[in-house]
DNA sequence: GCCGTTTTCGGCCCGACTGTTTTCAGTCG
C-alpha cells in the first residue's frame, strides 16, 4: 500500500529534521506519518476519487504535505525530500534507532567525530572515543554499547498472543508486593493492538519503591535501562521491554488513560483539556489556573469532564472515536459473550487434533449454542483435506453424533478458493452443507488482478457462505496477499456472502482497518476460532478485541445470532 | 508543517529518569 510507503518517507523525513535541528517540523511530519498508517483507504485511490483536495481532507495534512503525497503518487518520489536527503549521509537515521540515541546527540557524533554510520560508532566506541565528548561521559558510552547490542540483534514487535502470558505472568508477581491494589496491563496490550513494541504495566499503590525493586529483580529481566522512584524499565530475556509505573488510587483513571494511549489519543485529549480550561496528565484533570484536581479516579468521570462519551480501549487509535464521542455516535461494541457459536473449526479428519465429539463437547462447555465442523477440502492436501466420499461420511456421522449434545453441530468444510476461482467441491456436494468457508490456500503471490478475479468468482458460488481469511496474512509473518479489497468487498455485498474475522492471534484476518473498510460496505462478518484444538476455541477472544477495533457491534456479525436466528440467515 | 467558537499568526501534551552538571538538556514514552 501506498500509504505505508509515504508513512515511512515522512518518519525518515521527520528524523533528518530533528537532527538538522528543525523545530515543530518533526511532530508534522510523524503525525500525518500515523495518520496514513491508519487510513483504510489508499491515498491512491482517495487522489483519483478527489484530487488534491480531498487528500488535505485528512486529518493533519495540510497543503504543503498533500501536495508532497500527490508528486509521490504521480512520480515515485518527491523532490524536496531528495535534496534535503543529501544533506546529511545515508546511514546516520539508522543511529536514532539506537536505545540512549536521539537527534541531538546523533548530530552531534556526526559533527564533532564524523560519524556517519552504526558501523562508524563501533570504532568509535572501540577507540573509546565517546568518553571525552563534550555532554557524553563513561555512562553515556557504556549505554551506547548496550543499545548498539540491542540494535543487533533486532528489536521487532510482538505478536499480542506472545505479550498476553508474559503479561499476565507479571501481573502475577507485582499483585503480590505487599500494598499493591492493582496492576494491569495497559499500552497496546490494553487495546488489543495485534503487535506490542513495549508491554506497559499500571500498578495502584502507595509503596512505589517496593514495586521497583521486585520489578527490576524478576528472574525474566535481562537488563535494567532505567529504575527510578514510580517508573522503571526493564528488557526481558526473550527481548521483549516492558515499563512500569506506579501511581496513587486517586489517579487510577487518568493514569489508566494515559498508560493506555495511544499517544495521538491522549494529544486530542490535552487538546479538549486545554480547550476547557484544564490540563490533563497521568495524575488527573486539573484546573489550569488553580492547579485544583477535577477529576482522574476513574476514566469514566475523566470522558464526561472532558464532554466525551466513554470510548472503549480498542478504539483508542485516534481514527475518528473522539470526534463520534463528542457527537454521542461511538458504536455499542460486540462483546466476548455476545458470541453464541464458532462457525469454522478443524477435527483430527483434516489437521486438527480433536475428534468430533471431543471439539464438541468443548464447544459447548464454553457456553456455545452452536459449532461449525469445517475441515479442509482434498487441495490442501498437506492438511489432509477431505475428499467427496469422506464429507459425506462426515455428515453422516455429525447427524449421528448431534443426538448427544444439547449443542448444535453445524456441517460444513473450509472449501479451497482454486486458481481458476471454482471451488474444490461441486456444488452439489456444497449443497448439502450448512456452511460452506471458502478460503485462499496457494499462489499466494500471484497478481492482484488474479487473485481479485479469483475471489471475486468464487463469491459468486451460490452455495459459498463465508469468505475464510480474506488476506491470508499472518501477523509479522506474511503481509496479505495482492488483492482489491474493494472489489471483493462490493462482490461480497453484492451476493450478500459473509467475510470472516479469524480469531487466531497469527492471523487475525481481516485485520482491523480492513474491518473498517468492509463495514462501509454494509457486510455481514463472522468471527471464527479456525480452532485446530479444544484448546484453540478459546481464541476467540483475540477476534471479538479485534472487530471491537473495526467498530463493530453485535448485529454485525453473524454468530451472535440465536440459533434459531441464524438458521433463517443461512436460508 | 498543521490548524483555528478567543487566533490566518502563534501556538503546537506532559512528565519521569538519566547523566553530566550544579540547574538542565536529552531521551523516552
Amino acid at each position: 500500500m501506498l500509504n505505508t510507503e509515504i508513512a515511512k518517507i515522512f518518519y525518515d523525513v521527520a528524523d533528518i529534521f530533528e537532527m538538522l535541528g528543525v523545530a515543530w517540523k518533526p511532530i508534522a511530519y510523524r503525525k500525518a506519518a500515523r495518520q496514513l498508517e491508519s487510513l483504510s483507504k489508499d491515498v491512491k485511490d482517495i487522489y483519483e476519487d478527489g484530487g488534491l483536495e480531498s487528500i488535505q481532507e485528512i486529518p493533519s495534512i495540510g497543503e504543503g504535505l498533500a501536495k508532497k503525497i500527490v508528486q509521490y503518487i504521480e512520480t515515485g518520489k518527491i523532490l524536496e525530500f531528495e535534496k534535503l536527503k543529501a544533506k546529511l549521509p545515508k546511514g546516520l537515521a539508522k543511529l536514532l534507532e539506537i536505545e540512549s540515541i536521539g537527534p541531538k546527540r546523533a548530530a552531534i557524533l556526526y559533527r564533532k567525530l564524523k560519524i556517519k554510520s552504526v558501523e562508524d560508532l563501533k570504532n568509535a566506541i572501540e577507540k573509546n572515543k565517546i568518553v571525552k565528548l563534550a555532554g557524553f561521559g563513561q555512562k553515556s558510552q557504556q549505554n551506547i554499547t548496550a543499545g548498539l547490542d540491542i540494535f543487533q540483534k533486532g528489536k521487532e514487535r510482538f505478536s499480542l498472543g506472545e505479550v498476553i502470558p508474559i503479561a499476565n505472568e507479571i501481573i502475577s508477581i507485582i499483585k503480590k508486593v505487599p500494598g499493591v491494589e492493582q496492576a494491569i496491563p495497559a499500552g497496546s496490550v490494553r487495546r488489543w493492538k495485534e503487535t506490542v513494541g513495549d508491554l506497559d504495566i499500571l500498578v495502584i499503590s502507595k509503596h512505589a519503591e517496593r514495586v521497583m525493586d521486585i520489578f527490576t529483580k524478576m528472574p525474566s529481566v535481562k537488563r535494567v535501562l532505567a529504575k527510578g522512584k514510580t517508573k522503571s524499565t526493564v528488557i526481558l530475556k526473550d527481548g521483549l521491554q516492558a515499563d512500569i509505573r506506579v501511581l496513587e488510587k486517586k489517579s487510577f483513571g487518568a493514569a489508566l488513560n494515559y498508560f493506555t494511549g495511544n499517544v495521538d489519543h491522549n494529544v486530542a485529549l490535552r487538546r479538549i483539556a486545554i480547550e476547557k480550561g484544564y490540563k490533563l496528565s497521568e495524575y488527573g484533570l486539573f484546573n489550569r489556573k488553580t492547579n485544583k484536581f477535577t477529576a482522574g479516579r476513574t476514566e469514566e468521570e475523566l470522558y464526561k469532564k472532558l464532554g466525551l462519551s466513554y470510548i472503549e480501549p480498542e478504539m483508542r487509535e485516534n481514527r475518528g472515536e473522539i470526534a463520534a464521542a463528542m457527537a454521542g455516535k461511538l458504536p455499542k461494541l460486540i462483546k466476548l459473550n455476545d458470541i453464541r457459536g464458532d462457525l469454522h473449526t478443524h477435527t483430527q479428519q483434516s489437521d486438527g487434533t480433536n475428534t468430533i465429539e471431543q471439539m464438541a463437547q468443548a464447544a459447548q462447555n464454553l457456553g456455545y449454542e452452536y459449532v461449525c465442523v469445517s475441515d479442509h477440502s482434498k487441495t490442501t492436501a498437506i492438511a489432509h483435506g477431505l475428499d467427496i466420499e469422506q464429507v459425506n461420511k462426515q455428515i453422516l456421522e455429525i447427524k449421528k453424533l448431534q443426538n448427544k449434545f444439547k449443542i448444535k453441530i453445524l456441517t460444513g468444510s473450509e472449501v479451497d478458493i482454486l486458481g481458476s476461482g471454482e471451488l474444490d467441491f461441486p456444488d452439489d456436494v456444497l449443497k448439502k452443507l450448512d456452511i460452506v468457508i471458502g478460503s485462499v490456500h496457494s499462489g499466494f503471490k500471484s497478481p492482484g488482478e488474479k487473485m481479485t478475479v479469483r475471489i471475486a468468482a468464487a463469491l459468486q458460488n451460490k452455495y459459498l457462505t463465508i469468505l475464510g481469511h480474506p488476506t491470508g496474512r499472518l501477523v509479522n509473518k506474511r503481509n496479505p496477499y495482492e488483492v482489491d479489497l474493494k472489489k471483493i468487498f462490493d462482490v461480497a455485498a453484492q451476493n450478500k456472502k459473509i467475510v470472516e474475522i479469524s480469531a487466531h492471534p497469527s492471523r487475525l484476518d481481516l485485520k482491523d482497518e480492513h474491518i473498517l473498510l468492509a463495514r462501509q460496505y454494509g457486510l455481514k462478518f463472522a468471527i471464527n476460532s479456525d480452532a485446530h484444538s479444544t484448546e484453540q476455541l478459546k481464541l476467540m477472544q483475540f477476534g471479538a478485541h479485534n472487530a471491537r477495533r473495526g467498530w463493530l457491534e453485535a448485529n454485525d456479525v453473524i454468530n451472535t445470532y440465536k440459533f434459531s436466528e441464524l438458521k433463517k440467515f443461512l436460508h
